[in-house]
DNA sequence: GTTAGAATGCCAATAAGTTATCAATTGGAT
DNA sequence: ATCCAATTGATAACTTATTGGCATTCTAAC
């Protein structure tokens, strides 16, 4: 199950060249982690670099009552641990193995000797950190600016252009409603307003898209910003 | 006006050296708008980093309706482009000059060239954009999971810590449910809600904290992760 | 084929947030 | 001291989202 602000963002394992990215997992120690095994918790000091080798890593956050949130679930090439090592933060995600799981540790001390080494690293780093950085930037503004709707169409248009298969989504009702961060009912009346302009097709499990094009063009007229930038004196704001 | 995201977050005008701040400054063109001029608009493609020199930029976007909704506001020292230039996209919002305005507009190439003369430079740049990603991420979080007294009660706290006035937050309520990105119905509800614990205390054009440490706490008490089934406390009666 | 588990659809009660409007208050400027 | 614009407070009608429950439909495993 994986965030809203995922799909389609190019992760640091999509950036770093097979070069690099090997140099990286060199200069680290690949650790095994048993299956439900914590990683690292939420608070935790621990500067590093953390690209999964094999298995799958899951980032959440526990709640009191023992149920989890998930944020999102990492697998094979994928990193985690940035902000620690670009911002000296904290973890601020418990991160547990699912299945047993390998896991490439760099240290900080590793990880600047390969960026001394490799200027071309601290490049791709900043393109990976700062994608992600603009789809949060956008998501917080879709957020506050687009309804419920136009949120879930421009969510079911992601996930099928990240996917390759545009003709429909793989994804429960609930699992959408989770990326979108509404509960089931919610993201099922916006599905409902979509099917009424033959947008989607609610199926079983997944989400059929008649026309793909329409719907890429329905959230953009309705999710762009108007078009009229500079004509436009208002500034009513304040 | 500045936004949720940015309170407390160092901005790379703040993590530069003053070195390397004047070197950048040296390496780009000065150029002169006038008060309301646009600088950039949405979707534009010109790579480069803009320095604020003096007066001081309005970023945001123009909503649906002929709304402005500003993002923030950047003052002397301050720099915007981050996103063109580390991720090769486009503009994501209109940049207005407020007052007549300089600004140092650095090339790709100009950046470039400084960036491979310093080498720690790329270092400073990707703690910033971390910090800034940090932010973004825990505050899609909080406004997922917290009630928006909760927010509300957070936002307070964050602008009188960063701003070093512990016992009132300079604001009109009107620029604080801007920053919460709700109605000021809304936010003036919160505030009721606030004033009811004591926590806070509306004044015309501020808010005034009777005890700093208490709100922090109950910040903290509210904030931390909550079951996902929220089971709010609330105080139903005002 | 049957069937158990999962997923969807729907309903009602309630809570939260929005727009629009208007009155009352505040504080700086004349 | 007075005035005026900005700010706050409050209300009503409406929309949106949530919780909780329950019936129905689908699908994969047997």
């Amino acid at each position: 199950m994986s965030d809203l602000t995922d799909f389609g963002v190019p992760s640091l394992g999509d950036l770093l060249t097979p070069r690099l990215a090997g140099l990286l997992r060199k200069s680290g120690t690949p650790v095994r982690y048993r299956d439900q095994a914590l990683i690292h918790a939420r608070g935790d000091i621990k500067p590093g670099l953390s690209m999964v080798r094999s298995g799958a890593v899951r980032i959440g956050n526990p709640g009191r009552s023992g149920s989890y949130v998930v944020t999102t679930v990492l697998g094979p090439g994928q990193c985690f641990g940035e902000f620690s090592l670009f911002a000296a933060l904290p973890r601020t995600h418990d991160a547990v193995a699912l299945g047993d799981t390998v896991i490439d540790q760099i240290s900080r001390a590793a990880f600047e000797s390969v960026l001394a080494a490799e200027p071309e690293l601290s490049g791709i780093m900043l393109g990976a950190v700062t994608h992600r950085l603009h789809a949060a930037t956008e998501l917080i503004d879709d957020m506050r600016r687009l309804s419920l709707p136009v949120r879930a169409a421009k969510l079911i248009w992601q996930m099928a252009s990240a996917s390759g298969h545009f003709d429909a989504v793989i994804c429960t009702q609930t699992e959408l409603a989770f990326a979108l961060g509404v509960s089931r009912v919610s993201s099922g009346k916006a599905l409902a307003r979509l099917q009424a302009h033959t947008l989607i097709e609610p199926g079983y499990g997944r989400i059929l898209i008649p026309d793909f094009t329409r719907l890429a063009r329905w959230v953009e007229a309705k999710a762009e910003l108007a078009p009229l930038a500079r004509a436009r004196p208002v500034v009513k704001t304040q």
